[in-house]
DNA sequence: AAGTGGTCTAGACCACCCC
DNA sequence: GGGTGGTCTAGACCACTTG
């Protein structure tokens, strides 16, 4: 069962989605909110503040809650939803070619960042993830074989988070370091991309709500079909 | 006066950079903070979710709330910050060369993304920014003359987020795009990189708690000095 | 003056973790 | 069972914007 204010966030998110309410548009007032959903004041505003945080409205005190320029073919950064996910939202088609599935022992670094203990072993899997048919970015993830006993390329093929939740998870975060990189002659290949075009690289570890490393994944993208965003907040 | 929840969150902060709290360590509980500093829970909660949004702690439900790895050198982008503030509260030490400053009647994109009235004028400023010397980043910054009828190259070689602030303007939110891009052969000279080394380019928007949009920048990052790191979030 | 969002309080019940 | 964080309520006062 979600919780309320995530129940109320989707159904605003998909009425701003659907144009009920468009750019610019002023949102109900927070006591319209309360009163249309018949519930408090602080729920209503812990599912404004998840919209503000997702870019999709503004909050301008003494004025009002607006719509934001609709949502456009990019990927948000800091809303942690799988390329599926992202991709079906944006009315688009995404696929996976799986490259490598394979089980191995870590080396030092996978070790390190997932926090493994001795000797735990992990998948080791490679995909091209394309848009529309279209390669956009290149995966290489870690994840313990402990967590995901039953894991399979099937799985891989398809969404690895609506894996992970179906399993009963709880994704929580994903800690992001970002940098611009050269791809190698190969690299280039799968991506359809010369090797002079520089590449955005994401390297992150996810993290359950229990605090638990589930996965260190390396992330080339093209940005090709795809923009790169996010909202700093002071 | 700042509001109590952010008095709070500065105390907790100071206590973990200056390790009275250090790496895994467990923070007071709830109830201990809303006896210690002497306000309800709500309160209290809005400080840590802050902490965990700036990734300075994680919480995990029925465990506690636990001090993530010390602070590194690092450009946190979600937290937006100023160039100054963010170094000086890493002790490194930031400078300035300015390069252009000059007020210009804006080309199309520029007041589009500022939404310029017509013949609205404004500032455009280019500077180096220097990490214990060395340079780092490369910023192009666009800023309505309206808003700051008195900037000055003074102030550029200084903090211009300090300046904003010190005008009675609260900044609020900044939309940022990211994406690599090679360096021309001036840029890679005055960022002392090589023309081959692909350069992180972020360009935002920035906007004040009123709605106005006070800023057009755009940023390269060399990362020499710098990591760029930010945390997502389910 | 009326309406808006920003902050804050004092309660309550629940799900989860660990002993 | 006792402690933890997650959710939710019903109030209150304030600062800001707009007419």
């Amino acid at each position: 069962m979600k919780p309320i204010y995530l129940r109320i966030f989707d159904d605003l998110f998909e009425k701003i989605q659907s144009q009920i309410y468009t750019d610019g548009d002023m949102l109900p007032t927070e006591l319209e909110l309360q009163h249309s959903y018949g519930v408090s004041r602080v729920t209503v505003r812990k599912t404004l503040a998840l919209l503000v945080e997702q870019g999709v409205v503004t909050r301008i005190k003494g004025r009002g809650t607006f719509v934001k320029n609709p949502c456009k073919a990019t990927h948000n950064a800091i809303a942690l939803r799988g390329f599926y996910q992202e991709l079906n939202a944006q009315g688009k088609t995404p696929s996976s070619d799986v490259l490598t599935f394979e089980i191995l022992e870590p080396d030092s670094i996978v070790a390190e960042k997932l926090k493994l203990a001795a000797n735990e072993r992990v998948y080791h899997i490679v995909r091209i993830r394309n848009i529309d048919g279209e390669p956009e970015m290149m995966e290489r993830t870690y994840m313990p074989v402990a967590l995901f006993p039953d894991l399979t390329l099937q799985v891989m093929m398809a969404s690895k988070y609506a894996y992970i939740e179906s399993k009963g998870y709880k994704i929580a975060n994903s800690y992001q370091s970002i940098m611009p990189e050269m791809p190698d002659r190969e690299l280039a290949k799968l991506l359809n991309v010369t090797p002079t075009t520089p590449l955005l690289k994401a390297i992150s570890t996810g993290e359950l709500a229990d605090g638990c490393l589930f996965e260190y994944t390396i992330n080339y993208f093209t940005l090709k079909q795809y923009s790169f965003e996010f909202i700093a907040t002071r």
